[in-house]
DNA sequence: GGAGATGTTTCAAG
DNA sequence: GCTTGAAACATCTC
C-alpha cells in the first residue's frame, strides 16, 4: 500500500512508543529488509536506548534513539507498521519488533521489499539530501520544470514515479495528479507546455496535501470525486465525465487515465 | 496454476 | 557521465 499519506499513517501509530526505553528486541535477520545492515550491533545497542522521536519525508522514514542511534526504514510494497501488546508473539512476517513496557512496535512485510537501516552517530546522509517534500517550499514550480527536463524523454507518469523530484508519489499518487491535471501519463516530460507544467506541479502539492489530511491522519478515504475510488477495478469510470477508464502499463506500472479528459 | 500487485535496485544499452 | 527500460527481488491474492 504505502505511498506518502499512508507511510506517513503508519510512521505515527509508533508514536505510542516515543520517550520510552527499548527493553527488548527480535527481528529475522535473514530477510531481505535487512540487506547492507549490521543486525547483530543493533540487537547489542538498540535495547537500553529510548525511542526519541520519528520523521518522515516521501516513503522514508527515521527513528532516532538516544546515544545517536538511528533506524531508518522503508515499507515497499507491503510493510506495515503497527502497535501489539507487550506479550505479542510475533509471526512468520513480523520481522522486527521493539518490545516495550505497555506495548510492542511492530514492522511486518510480507513480500521483504522493504528496507531496515541501522546507523549510528550523526543523522544518515540520506536524510540530509532528500528530494523536497511536495508540501514544502523547496518543492517550487522551478524544481518541477528542471526535473522534468532532465528527464525529457521518459513518459510523465514514469517521471512522476522518480523519488528525487517527486518523494512520495507512488503509483496511484501519480494517476491521481496526472487526472487532477488532465494529463495524458503517455506525453513525455519534456513535451509539456509550460502552462501543463504549472498545472502538474498544484496537482501535485494538492494530492500531497489532501492525501496527508485524510488517509495521513487516519487512513479515512481522499474526496470522493477523486480517480483514486475508481482505478482498482477495470470497469472504473472517470469521476468527471463518466468515461471508463483506459488502462495500460506505463513505465512498468499499471496506469489508469480517462481518454477523453486526459487526451494531453 | 498463472498473472498481477500502492517499490526499489541493478544492469545493459543508448 | 547521464538517462532509459527491463529484469530481479519474495510472497500473497484473485
Amino acid at each position: 500500500m504505502p505511498e506518502l499519506a499512508e507511510v506517513e499513517f503508519f510512521r505515527k501509530q509508533w508514536d505510542a512508543g516515543l520517550k520510552q526505553p527499548i527493553l527488548k528486541l527480535k527481528l529475522h535477520a535473514y530477510v531481505r529488509d535487512f540487506r547492507g545492515t549490521d543486525c547483530a550491533r543493533m540487537l547489542k545497542l538498540l535495547p537500553g536506548s529510548h525511542l526519541l522521536e520519528s520523521k518522515g519525508s516521501g516513503k522514508q522514514m527515521l527513528f532516532s534513539f538516544s546515544h545517536k542511534r538511528w533506524l531508518s526504514l522503508h515499507l515497499g510494497m507491503t510493510g506495515k507498521l503497527t502497535v501489539e501488546a507487550p506479550s505479542y508473539v510475533p509471526s512468520k512476517h513480523d520481522h522486527l519488533v521493539f518490545y516495550q513496557k505497555r506495548q510492542a512496535l511492530v514492522f511486518r512485510d510480507a513480500r521483504q521489499f522493504g528496507r531496515v537501516c541501522f546507523h549510528e552517530g550523526e543523522s544518515p546522509g540520506w536524510w540530509l539530501r532528500r528530494g523536497p517534500d511536495l508540501t514544502s517550499q523547496r518543492f517550487s514550480l522551478a524544481h518541477v520544470a528542471q526535473f522534468l527536463g532532465r528527464h525529457r524523454r521518459l513518459a510523465i507518469k514514469a517521471t512522476l514515479l522518480l523519488q528525487p523530484g517527486f518523494p512520495g508519489i507512488g503509483n496511484w499518487m501519480a494517476d491521481e495528479v496526472l487526472w487532477q491535471a488532465r494529463i495524458s501519463p503517455r506525453v513525455l516530460s519534456g513535451q509539456l507546455s509550460p502552462p501543463l507544467v504549472r498545472r502538474l506541479w498544484m496537482a501535485s502539492r494538492q494530492v500531497g496535501r489532501v492525501s496527508l489530511r485524510t488517509i495521513g491522519k487516519d487512513f479515512s478515504d481522499p474526496p470522493a470525486k477523486w480517480l483514486f475510488h475508481e482505478r482498482w477495478s477495470r470497469k472504473g469510470k472517470c469521476p468527471r465525465d463518466g468515461m471508463a477508464l483506459k488502462f495500460g502499463t506505463i513505465g512498468g506500472r499499471t496506469t489508469a487515465w480517462c481518454p477523453r479528459c486526459q487526451s494531453t
